[in-house]
DNA sequence: TCGAAAACTGTAAGCGCTTCCACTCCAACC
DNA sequence: GGTTGGAGTGGAAGCGCTTACAGTTTTCGA
């Protein structure tokens, strides 16, 4: 029997006539709240399983006023790393009994529109990168509902977590100075996120140290078509920089392989990096030297940070800045050999 | 202001009270059904817009009786390409105003009633690969819940939607013995997934129209890992095989990767080819054969196959096959020259 | 000018759950 | 033997929305 007598899904009213009970306590033993005799609880048990019953979460989440229900709102899917931040964020989520509803705003004629409907069936909303404009993110503060920013600058009333970049970029193109390079560039449109535009920072930084000019950015989006673009026009400029220091991988990666078919020598003429460790840039030769994000972890710490806001544990805003770490391999002209840090 | 008179977030009686309306024409203007006044309109729109009013989807939930949600069951997130079905599916989904509930059951102690409560919370809901056992499956077919299976044989009462492995396993593996091999190992366990057991049975099939022996699979996981332990074994084996025809591309391009330190000479001495068509299997040297499957469509086919058995716009299951795509590199040592199908 | 239909609005009855409160037992204690 | 209190249970009031139905006003043709 798939349902109740009327042919309509099993209610908490078929139950309990089906057990001989009032639905209070076929409600008390099905959420094992308040005290319930062994008999009781047998009958409703066997009778819940007889008629195939399936809780209405709408109605549970009427009565309690909570949905246990977390929402995630991305950019984009595309790309490895968001994998892993919904498998950190899902591993969380999944371990405290809170459902996960994902939305992509990128394509999305109106996302103001979706958010607002999504808040209205989540307990909290986590926003990546810049999924959503500020405007959107204040109106749902307004709303009072809790928000955790990945990938974002702090915004007052927000909680956010992100993954360390300023300083990592900087150390890496430290070292490409440390080994001669004077004309880097850096590809990427540093407006495309905010975790860009850090990247790009330290890499300024890092000139600035120096003494040196900071070249404006190769203003590309973060894609190999792009990658390859750039540096089919470096083939051919007049005075060609002997590193690039890209914005991603798959910038990196396309520009590393469009220099290899041209004859140029990687690193000896030019030196590449990226930012990711995606799983190409282990197979590629030479190794692309990155940089590696917690995604995992950040994906998994969001999630505990939203639920601490839901359920009021803690009120004050925290901003969490996690580690990367520096992978170097051969793209880079200083190997792993005298890696100061190696994967 | 954020909320209601109580302090507590608006409802719509705050808004019917705030625009001197009933919550009626709230409703009606809010969800544009039935006649309002453009008077109405405007008093609603601003009453709502001034209390930050967010319609609380639970309660409509259960009133119209339908969630407008879809619950997507994983068995894990790694990997590239569940990215892509995501993406898929999402953009379905975000188009015709569903939103999306995924549940990741590796890891998950209690699946069974992880799943139940999802069914309880969407309309219906996709399966992928061995995300669930069969029993469990058949137990919401039982509480009539629509289910959409992914990458799994067909079950009685649900739709499913998988790409085609046998023939291009057996369309592959012909193209390897045409050129002249005669050793060939399928790496990889077929009991893994039904899509893998397939393009065994495919590679099988190959080899049987020769007349040729067919080894066992090399049964390991479809990891980097087991791809690197299958080829180190090979190395000292005494008769070692001409060919890998590996389950993925990670297992491939690890072997590949490993035979090649070892200076085994690929495609020369092995070909070695691949599944999924992942980022790095174009950016190794030489370039991973494989067979590239259509994830977004997939994913985007499963939404539409569920929200017709939803709506019930369509009773008749339907099982549904994508054509995958060949794409030949240089791995398996009939480069793209000659190649029939490339990229 | 009247009447019928159309346009608009409000009342109230649910949707399926949780939970407060009241009530009934019955064992344990003075 | 009466009192207390805890365990177990049921009645009933919501939670915030949609929508059938009825009521009121407006429009428009005859």
């Amino acid at each position: 029997m798939a349902s109740g007598p009327t042919g309509r899904p099993a209610t908490i009213y078929d139950v309990a006539a089906r057990a001989k009970l009032s639905i209070a306590t076929v409600s008390r033993v099905l959420q094992g709240t308040g005290p319930v005799s062994e008999k009781a609880r047998t009958r409703v048990d066997q009778a819940a399983r007889e008629l195939n019953y399936v809780p209405l979460r709408a109605a549970r989440s009427l009565a309690v006023q909570r949905h246990e229900a977390h929402g995630l709102v991305l950019p984009d899917l595309a790309g490895p790393f968001y994998g892993d931040l919904l498998m950190g964020y899902e591993r969380w989520a999944g371990e405290h009994g809170q459902s996960v509803i994902i939305t992509v705003t990128h394509g999305n004629p109106d996302p103001r529109r979706t958010v607002r409907d999504l808040a209205g069936r989540v307990d909290g909303i986590v926003v990546h990168g810049n999924a959503l404009d500020l405007p959107t993110i204040q109106g749902l503060r307004k709303a009072d509902v809790p928000i955790v920013l990945i990938a974002r600058p702090p915004v007052t009333g927000c909680d956010s977590v992100r993954s360390e970049s300023a300083a990592s970029a900087e150390q890496l193109t430290t070292r490409l100075l440390d080994h001669g390079r004077t004309n880097l560039l850096f590809v990427g449109d540093p407006a495309s996120g905010y975790d860009v535009s850090e990247r790009y920072a330290g890499f300024a930084k890092a000139l600035e140290a120096r003494g040196l000019r900071v070249p404006k950015p190769e203003q590309v989006p973060l894609t190999e078509a792009a990658g390859t673009a750039v540096a089919t026009k470096l083939l051919t400029a007049k005075k060609r920089p002997d590193g690039l220091v890209c914005a991603n991988d798959e910038i990196a990666l396309a520009a590393l392989q469009t220099l290899l078919a041209a004859d140029v020598a990687v690193p000896e003429d030019i030196v590449v990096t990226g930012w990711d460790d995606v799983m190409a840039a282990r197979y590629v030769s030479p190794g692309l030297t990155t940089v590696r994000q917690p995604m995992t972890e950040l994906g998994w710490l969001a999630a505990q940070r939203l639920h601490e806001r839901v359920t009021g544990e803690r009120t004050r805003a925290r901003n969490d800045v996690l580690a990367t770490q520096l992978v170097l391999r051969d793209s880079c002209g200083t190997g792993p050999g005298d890696a100061a840090v190696t994967e």
